[in-house]
DNA sequence: ATTTCAACTTACAATCCTTGTAAGGCTGGC
DNA sequence: GCCAGCCTTACAAGGATTGTAAGTTGAAAT
């Protein structure tokens, strides 16, 4: 059955939620620590994060657009605070569906259900702005364009989408295409990159992937906030 | 900006909503004859679908079903009925949201925002049972698994989606495939159907596609309402 | 201004995937 | 048993993708 991992700082209400769901058949975890919460969700493989929005530390934003962009699974946030402008910051960082407290068990588990049915694990998707990736495809989808990437540009593009904002080295992506310890020929990868952007520029993305001399590339994705 | 159409047969709350969504910019219609809905529905083109449940003559439940199967918007249904049932049974069907009436405009294009952002026109996606299509790439999806069918393939998986659990000829799918008038060689059409089946067998979806002798193709859609 | 090294670019060939052709085998209904 | 309709397998052409080779460009440092 599929794996629910519920991040919720108020005790009593992690609990229940726990509960509902393993009564409903779900395996069903939950965090307590709030150190390194984001490793801790993806080291839980999920199927589907139960999110809230205040947290101790980190805010529930910043998790869930680091978790869209290296994971496919999908993120159900719910929270006390009722706010308009929460959801649609909320459901533009990607999130997946957005409930207050407090809510009906039974709306919970329909929503969930819903969600590991239509958008779950089966579809590898992630996100990095306002670009999304399909990881079984390399379908690259942004606003109304999309583009099928092959392979080899696919990869590039996945381990730039998993770290973006942030520089991969040159190294970091040949090991990550090729699987290779040692980083024999680095001119094939500037080949790959050379195609790469040639595919962007056709689909309208001209500086998406910038180079950090002496460093490697970085993914500047997007309009976000 | 995006086309939005709203399906409700209550004059009032159908001039009310179009008119919500055409202050916020989008192109809204609405229909307001129900003796051809769902050919009405897909000769509009439109980007999202607003769904009433209760109309006269056929349920929304059927046109939902119906739509998701040939097209790949999505539709919200908004609801007067708050039945827990009515939700799963939506949500089963392919519907991507569900709100009840009474409902706060901003909650509503809130919602609508986010479908049309995520789940919109970008996404190729059709439906049939359980079974999901990506047109742009052909990837299949089944429950936890899914496949890349090759273009061919992919075609045929389509036409037979569109007509699902009707019998499709072979003529239409050669034309479907190839486009030509004349229905040269029928040869080629069943050694396609041959290496699809088999992928679909790699799958675990064996008698999916149905011979009915004489007359053409059949797909059989899975355990659904 | 010159040097130097990292990054970029283009052309080409090997490989793999997809597609259509060909030829024969199987099967259900009469 | 016969025949039309359907199924199956093998093979080759064509195209897309990938890696190799051999340069050219460009920016930082002297």
């Amino acid at each position: 059955m599929s794996k629910i991992v519920v991040i919720e700082d108020d005790r009593y209400l992690r609990e229940e939620l726990v509960k509902t769901f393993s009564e409903k058949g779900y395996s069903a975890t939950s965090i307590s620590s709030f150190n390194a919460t984001e490793s801790d969700i993806l080291a839980a493989e999920p199927d589907l994060v139960v999110l809230d929005l205040n947290l101790p530390g980190k805010s529930g934003f910043e998790i869930c657009k680091w978790l869209k962009a290296r994971a496919s699974f999908p993120i159900l946030i719910l929270t006390a605070r009722d706010t308009l402008g929460d959801e649609l910051t909320a459901l533009g960082l990607g999130a997946d569906d957005f409930l207050t407290k407090p809510c009906h068990p039974n709306r919970l588990l329909a929503r969930v259900e819903r969600l590991l049915q239509n958008y779950g694990k089966v579809r590898n998707l992630i996100q990095a702005g306002d670009l999304i990736l399909d990881l079984d495809t390399y379908k690259l989808i942004w606003g109304d364009y999309h583009i099928v990437l092959p392979e080899t540009e696919g990869k590039m593009m996945q381990l730039l989408f998993e770290n973006s904002p942030r520089v991969v080295s040159k190294k970091a992506l040949a090991s990550f295409i090729w699987g290779g310890e040692e980083f024999v020929d680095e001119n094939i990868l500037q080949v790959n990159m050379v195609r790469l952007r040639k595919n962007l520029a056709a689909l309208g993305l001209d500086n998406l992937i910038q180079t950090e001399r002496g460093q490697g590339y970085r993914l500047e994705a997007g309009n976000e906030s």
